[in-house]
DNA sequence: TAGATTGTTAATCGATTAACAATC
DNA sequence: TAGATTGTTAATCGATTAACAATC
C-alpha cells in the first residue's frame, strides 16, 4: 500500500488478525442469547447450549470467541455474567453512543422510537428533518431540528454516529454534511451507494434488496417442484 | 455468510452451482444501477462502468451474471434494458408477489409505505395488529386487520411472504401461525431467531446488530489513534 | 480420577480476484 | 484489422468446520 500511515503498523499491535465482519455481527447475537440465558437464571453456559439455542455450530462460536481472548473455564462453560460483559466491551457496548436519525419519515420514527437500542448504550439524541411542521417538536422525548440544525446540535450533543432515512434523492447530500460535521460512522437505509472517504464506517440496510431474496428463492423452489 | 441454509442438497438437482446469496443480493444492486443508467439514456453499459458506479470489481460482476448465462456481447457490453428484463426474471422480478406486514406499530407502518416495493413486483395487500384501534382502517390503501383474520386474508389475497415487525415476545407465535397458513417466506425484523421448518424462506434484519457494528468499528479506530 | 468443555491448530470448503482466450 | 470487453478457468484468499490436546 502506498503512504501506509504509522498507524498502520500500531494496529497489528492491538489486533493481530483480521476479524470477519460476520463474526462482529453473530457476537451481538451471542450477547442476546447469553442475556436470555442469565434471565433464566442459568449462570453458566457452554458454547454447546448457546450453539443449539442459535442454531449454529459451537465451533464457530468458539473460534469467534476466540479471536478476542479466552473467556470460559474448560470442562465447564462460560459464566454468563461474565461473558455479557466481556462482549459488551469488545462491541463498545459499555459506554454510550449518542445517535441522530436524518429524515424523519415513518422509518425515522420507527427507529427513534426502537426499544431495542438504548440497553445497548445506544441513545438517540435528535432527528432531523426538511418538513417544518415537523420540526420543534419532541416525539417520544426525541427532538427534532431543521437541517440547517445538524452542524450544531451534533456538536453539542456530542453525536458520534447517524441514520439516515431521508428519500434517495437527498441521502448522496446529506452524508456529505454530516461528514463535514465530523460524523464517521453512517448507518444508510435510503438505497443509494454513498461516497464517502474510506475513513467512513458505513453500513447499508436495504428492504428491497431482502425482500428480493425472498422472491428468488420462493422462485427457485418452485421451480424444484415444477 | 450468516446462516447459510442447508437446503442446498436437492437443489443440485435443478441447479448446478450453488449460487452465493451474497451474489444475489447483488443482482438486485446491478438491477437497480441499470435502472439508473437507462434513465441517464445509456442504453450499452460495460462490467467496468457499472462496477465503477457500485464500486465493486468488474471480475466479480462478470462472475456473478456467469452464473445465470452469458448476456453480454464481447466487446461491446450489455444492453441495459434486456440485462434489466434478464436480471429480473432471475429474481423473480418479473411477476407480482403479494405480501402482507404483521404488526403495524411504526416499523410496520413505514413498510406499508415503502415506495421503493411496488416498481419491484413487491405489493402489500394487507397488514395485522393486535390493537383493535387500527384495524379496519386504510392506511396509504392498505387496510389493516385483527390478527384473527390472518388465515382469510392471507388465502383470499393470495399473499405469498409475510413481514413480522411485531413485539420480540410475539415473534414466534406469529411465525407458527404464518406457517400453519401456508407462508414459505419470511422477512423478520423482530431480533429472536424463529423456529421454523427448513422448507421456509426466513431472512432476518437487526437494527441493533448493525448499530453495533458501527460501535465496534468505532471504537476500534479510536484504539488505533493511540 | 473420569467426564466435560474450552481454545487452537489443521483441513476443508467456498467466494473473490485475477488472468486470458474467445470474439464482437 | 485493432481495440475493447465478455465469459470462464485458474489462483488466491478467507471463513467455516472439524479434530484434538489442554485442563477444569
Amino acid at each position: 500500500m502506498l503512504n501506509r500511515s504509522p498507524a498502520m503498523n500500531e494496529e497489528k499491535v492491538y489486533q493481530e488478525k483480521k476479524i470477519p465482519e460476520d463474526t462482529i455481527i453473530r457476537l451481538s447475537y451471542y450477547l442476546r442469547a447469553l442475556i436470555y440465558f442469565l434471565e433464566e437464571n442459568k449462570k453458566v453456559v457452554s458454547s454447546r447450549q448457546l450453539a443449539e439455542f442459535l442454531k449454529i455450530s459451537h465451533h464457530q462460536l468458539r473460534k469467534d470467541l476466540s479471536y478476542f481472548g479466552h473467556f470460559g473455564k474448560k470442562g465447564v462453560g462460560y459464566s454468563s455474567y461474565e461473558l455479557i460483559d466481556r462482549i459488551k466491551e469488545i462491541l463498545g457496548l459499555n459506554q454510550q453512543w449518542n445517535v441522530c436519525v436524518v429524515g424523519f419519515g415513518n422509518l425515522g420514527r420507527a427507529l427513534s422510537s426502537y426499544k431495542g437500542f438504548r440497553d445497548q448504550g445506544l441513545c438517540i439524541k435528535a432527528a432531523f428533518d426538511v418538513d417544518k411542521n415537523k420540526q420543534n417538536k419532541n416525539y417520544n422525548g426525541i427532538k427534532v431540528y431543521g437541517l440547517d440544525k445538524i452542524q450544531n446540535v451534533i456538536k453539542k450533543e456530542n453525536i458520534r454516529i447517524a441514520i439516515i432515512t431521508v428519500p434517495k434523492e437527498n441521502a448522496k447530500e446529506i452524508s456529505n454534511q454530516l461528514y463535514k460535521t465530523g460524523i464517521r460512522a453512517i448507518l444508510n437505509f435510503a438505497p443509494v451507494k454513498l461516497s464517502l472517504p474510506q475513513e467512513v464506517i458505513l453500513k447499508d440496510v436495504d428492504f428491497s434488496c431482502q425482500l428480493t431474496y425472498l422472491t428468488y428463492r420462493l422462485k427457485l423452489s418452485e421451480k424444484k417442484n415444477f
